[in-house]
DNA sequence: ACCAGGCCGTGACAATTGTCAGAGGTGCCT
DNA sequence: AGGCACCTCTGACAATTGTCACGGCCTGGT
């Protein structure tokens, strides 16, 4: 039997993957959480086999559980499925150690077999996607602009930012003024859309 | 045998709750669409006895099908299931005409009982949910604000949006002023995102 | 020890954005 | 007919944002 930890935020898709992997005669769902927080420790305690981990959680993301679960349990396969085929994040996930990247707009006959190969050792990533991620120009941007465009999202103001960041408004406009150079676009807003669009946020 | 259409964009979570329902002995999914546009056209060719939408779907949305299902068929029950439970949604798909609103947080095993009950002739739609949103301000923006707001929502520069509307900036400014203010916000990217957060956005 | 690159800041300037006070026009309701 | 709500536009002004050029402070690599 293979056992499967499944993280992922939405509880009727958790449910429903959870109730499907479960008809497969191999696989058993050992546990689920919600939230990026659980990951670990969860999988500490119950130790599965392959770990199915969504991005964008509550808590920690799945990119960061994917680097502690490669480092605590490395026994663990760590297997990404998200809504989002970000170069960024395929990027990220592989340098997280994980053995698979699965996008939940493929079909879910695929998702079963996907977690036998990667427990049989192979790498699960669709070719297209991989040459994708390798044409497309890896995140250019540096922490702190990272940061200054993580705060920007919700459309904060530059004083707001620095406040918030204790930067001094003229470090953050320069700061922002580079992020948007860097992503070859017009303003705060555009920058931050396509820097989280590529992944290179968070 | 009650006869589903289901629609929803992501294919996985679509073919998840598709084996599920088709667990259910008494149910069956006569109909799976991924875009807004497939929507009516199947319907009025399978028939199916409830039509289980997604709001955000490619094309049109979940609740401009609902409407023209109202009124085309009316006879089958529409259920919005969506990952959002935004009060400006749950109001618009009441006067869609909808008979049930599920939140893709909530557990999987309510979705089939959900279902048997809009065919009984009840509705579904959480209490707190329903409080919630009578709680909750109707729409305060026009039709026009809507327009530039959403057209404000990739960062476009307000150039960018009279241009796109067919307006003079004087003009665009001046709505994105009024929506600042209905909103209670400090600039449009904000205004943008909170008018969306509302379900007050397309 | 030196340099490159990142971090933090300043000041000045131009462009964009947000506010306010107008002034017409339409269509709907009473 | 009048009132009301909405659409469209203008011009002026203040505030915010974006760009540029600059200087100083660390840190890691050579």
């Amino acid at each position: 039997m293979i056992r499967i930890l499944l993280a992922e935020d939405q509880a009727m898709m958790r449910g429903a993957l959870a109730v499907l992997l479960g008809l497969e005669g191999d696989i058993e769902v050992v546990a689920q959480v919600g939230t990026g927080t659980e990951i670990v420790p969860t999988a500490l305690e119950v130790r599965p086999d392959v770990a199915l981990l969504d991005i964008e959680l509550p808590g920690i993301s799945g990119l960061e559980a994917a680097r502690e679960l490669a480092e605590q349990i490395p026994e663990c396969r760590v297997m990404i499925l998200t809504t989002f085929s970000r170069p960024g994040y395929v990027r990220e996930a592989m340098a997280a150690g994980a053995v698979g990247f699965l996008a939940k707009d493929g079909p879910v006959e695929e998702l079963a077999d996907a977690i036998r190969r990667v427990l049989r050792g192979e790498t699960v990533l669709d070719p297209a996607l991989a040459a994708a991620t390798l044409r497309a120009a890896p995140n250019p941007l540096t922490a702190r602009e990272r940061d200054v465009l993580a705060a920007s999202e919700n459309g904060s103001s530059i004083a707001d930012i620095a406040g918030r960041l204790f930067l001094s408004p003229s470090t953050v406009r320069n700061y922002l003024s580079a992020a948007i150079g860097k992503t070859g676009t017009r303003n705060k807003t555009e920058a931050a859309l396509t820097a989280r669009r590529n992944g290179w946020l968070a």
